[in-house]
DNA sequence: CTACACACGTGAAGC
DNA sequence: TGCTTCACGTGTGTA
């Protein structure tokens, strides 16, 4: 983090050996680092800055200043264009968006992470609907959050600003996007025979028991069905 | 050498040691120009860049650069995703391409799945402890199923031969591993703090009321807190 | 020689 | 109180 490109050495306290002098040469040497530190600054914007005009101090500040209005637009221009062909690709086959989505959903969340301190993002975002809400305590140091909502923009963004405001750091993230649904009559005689297999095969095995979840390693399993087109599975 | 700053105005007004009158006056007022000129520059500068840390002189070029650093990774990362938009656009065929685009971690997944119609996978395993099972019924034609296990050798496939029995089709299965736990005395104060400030920030913006879940893109986020790798996690 | 840009040492102002 | 940051006037070098 910090250079510290400590000048010392300069032993050349031969001049004027008063008792002030003392302190201002340290005062000195202290201004000195000081624009040292600074110049060097100016030197990485430069650096960072591909279209140099001039080498001048204060051209260089004058060409980073355009130099990110011009990637502020382009950003703007990106993301316009990146929403159309999403919306491109929505309109095309709305049945099957949702899976072919999925990995747009999970990048656009790692580029939107840099907006977040961006204050000109706008929030004018349409609102959460949460359907599910479940906070399960696994062991001493972790969390579960399972939370179910329909999907707007920014729903990553804004569940993750509060968990970044409960100083809380996230391990994984996993979104998963469903539109087909089970058949009405059959998704509750569905649910008891999935428990009912599932803990069957669990408990035939072995006596039921928690054992010290502190070190085990852990599995969350989400899991849904549908008919509109299951790409994963591959008895299809 | 040049002197002449200092012993040219030998025509001046005032005495005051001759030296320095009127061609001093303008060098000293030019440099005032020049040094206001260069700190509206950088004022601007720090007009331009949002995130402000500090007013400091030394800290507006330090954020500069580094928001000019997120800015150019941000480009690369837009235009990575306009290419692969495009050409996903091209190819009309979205029955398969979408696997291309999953992350690492993800597509790791995929070959987990991949054993599991692989006959040789070896059914010796450790039992598996299931520390919760939540079924969930969306809409009509969708089950949420969110086991909760210790991580065996092949638990996922020991899981997805139960739905298989169950004839049921998996969208997708998302596997979190967890190791580090969060501390005790501060698990069940989390929760509750979580859950508030999740419903907090829903019903902030809405009237909580459940609509037509049959149409929504459902979201299902996981989530956890671990002090051992936040592999995701930008604030390391 | 002018013009310009920079670094220097120093005093002042704000925590 | 000390420490930091800043602006100031000035000397020096370069085009």
């Amino acid at each position: 983090m910090n250079d510290q490109q400590i000048n010392l050495g300069c032993d050349n306290s031969t001049s004027a050996g008063g008792t002030s002098s003392t302190i201002a040469s340290k005062n000195v040497v202290k201004e000195k680092n000081r624009r040292k530190k600074l110049a060097d600054k100016l030197l990485a914007l430069r650096e960072a800055v591909p279209k140099i005009s001039k080498l001048d101090k204060a051209s260089i500040i004058k060409d980073a200043i355009e130099y990110i209005q011009n990637l502020q637009e382009q950003e703007r221009r990106l993301q316009a264009e990146i929403m159309e062909l999403e919306s491109k690709r929505l309109k095309k086959d709305p049945g099957f968006d949702f899976e072919q989505r999925l990995p747009v959903l999970l990048r656009s969340k790692r580029t939107r992470y840099d907006q977040i301190y961006d204050p000109r993002v706008a929030r004018t975002t349409c609102p959460i609907q949460v359907y599910e809400l479940r906070v399960t305590s696994m062991g001493e140091k972790a969390l579960f959050v399972s939370l179910t909502c329909n999907k707007t923009t920014d729903t990553m963004i804004r569940v993750c600003e509060v968990f970044e405001s409960l100083k809380l750091k996230i391990i994984t993230a996993n979104i998963t996007a469903l539109s087909g649904m089970v058949n009405e009559e059959e998704k509750e005689h569905l649910k008891i025979k999935i428990e009912r297999a599932i803990l069957a095969m669990s408990m035939s095995r072995f006596d039921y028991e928690r054992k010290h979840l502190d070190r085990a390693d852990l599995v969350s399993l989400g899991w849904a069905e549908s008919t509109a087109g299951a790409r994963l599975d591959r008895r299809a």
